[in-house]
DNA sequence: TTGACTACTGTTCAGCTGAGCAGTATTCTT
DNA sequence: AAGAATACTGCTCAGCTGAACAGTAGTCAA
């Protein structure tokens, strides 16, 4: 994007924290008044100059017509910024050491997801522990063998799932526990989706 | 907050479009097109009811003066839906299930955190898989035996972490692995943080 | 030194804008 | 049966608004 002189990056700066901060665009008169220009069209000339590099864009013989280009529009990153190699002698969270942000919509985003609290240690030779979350992708079936959600008679389960014609397989990761056998004809059985994720809090 | 008629609801609808989708307040006149309204006066009616109810705020005598109230402007609820105890016969992520939001930025959000992704399986039986993200908090100190990011001479490490003196000692959470000594007074050493969280994606 | 660009002042003008007043009709509550 | 609230039409008006034109002054590159 062309670069923006001073006063255009004063003006635009203006905008900026009027659209976003309020929700509410300046008129022309307003924005002469904010930086003391006697006339409009000092204020005309700036917006023409942002327009014409891309900044805002504007809607003509409208007033409070002026809109914040997309990319600029953009509030903070969202999500917890991801840390790669460690520059020596920087701080950690140094730009220079940033990788991306950890973010739970833009990984599992756009699916029908949802959290599940895992209650007990059934699974923590899975490396899922007793209050960790998984994040389930919702699914009606799942491979055998791996893991997902049963939910038997109404209860959610978090198991490794293996189908055997009429008989379902729960099977833990952990040898303090047993398979769980579910007869489909018998039991009120169905598969809630797939772990995809596990989200542990420490203390 | 006081109920709205049918017309109020479709006013108040067609605002919450033009501001929340378009960043674009409109006037009496072009809400009064939409709706097909030949006065005004319709648009100015509904607008009070909406005022005196508490959806809106207006700035007087100011072209394109609403503002939506605080509490209906927020956009969707960010994060994972929490599911809790499934209500037997309804879909998992029906409402009646819901407990909260799962969401980075509210469970550690306000400190300084970042993620940092785990290389190798020296923390396996602390959780701590290869390839997770540990949620770090960055501090200075740790309490002797918590787990945290360990800096030694610019490489950045997940390990369990006691100090002895002089000497600092990085204890892996697998058997396989032998603890880590530090000399403070040869080795450039400090404190990432603390490990709070972990997070893996799974596939 | 010429021309392009930036950064303004000053003024005019058509058309937009919200506010206000006077009505009408309908529905709902008391 | 009466009053209040809703849901409009129709019109006027002061003041706001963006656009446009004619200038001035400074900077900077060719």
């Amino acid at each position: 994007m062309k670069s923006l002189t001073s006063k255009q990056e004063q003006m635009f700066d203006y905008l900026l924290a009027c659209v976003r901060d309020e929700q509410y665009v300046p008129t022309m008169r307003e924005i002469a008044e904010h930086f003391q220009f006697k006339s409009t069209n000092a204020v005309r000339d700036h917006l023409k100059a942002l327009e014409r590099k891309g900044y805002i864009l504007r809607r003509d013989n409208v007033s409070r017509g002026i809109e914040i280009a997309q990319e600029y529009l953009q509030t903070a990153p969202q999500g917890i910024p991801i840390i790669g190699r460690v520059a020596a002698g920087s701080p950690i969270t140094a730009i220079e050491n940033l990788e991306g942000y950890l973010e739970l919509d833009n990984l599992y985003g756009g699916h029908a997801h949802y959290a599940l609290r895992v209650h007990g240690d059934s699974m923590v030779d899975a490396g899922i522990w007793d209050g960790d979350f998984c994040i389930v992708r919702e699914q009606p079936t799942l491979e055998n063998g791996q893991i997902g959600v049963a939910i038997v008679e109404g209860e959610a389960t978090v198991k490794r799932i293996r189908q055997n014609g009429p008989t379902v397989e729960l099977v833990p990761a952990n040898d303090l526990y047993q398979p769980i056998l579910v007869n489909l004809r018998e039991t009120d059985f169905r598969i809630g989706g797939k772990v995809v994720g596990v989200h542990r809090v420490i203390q």
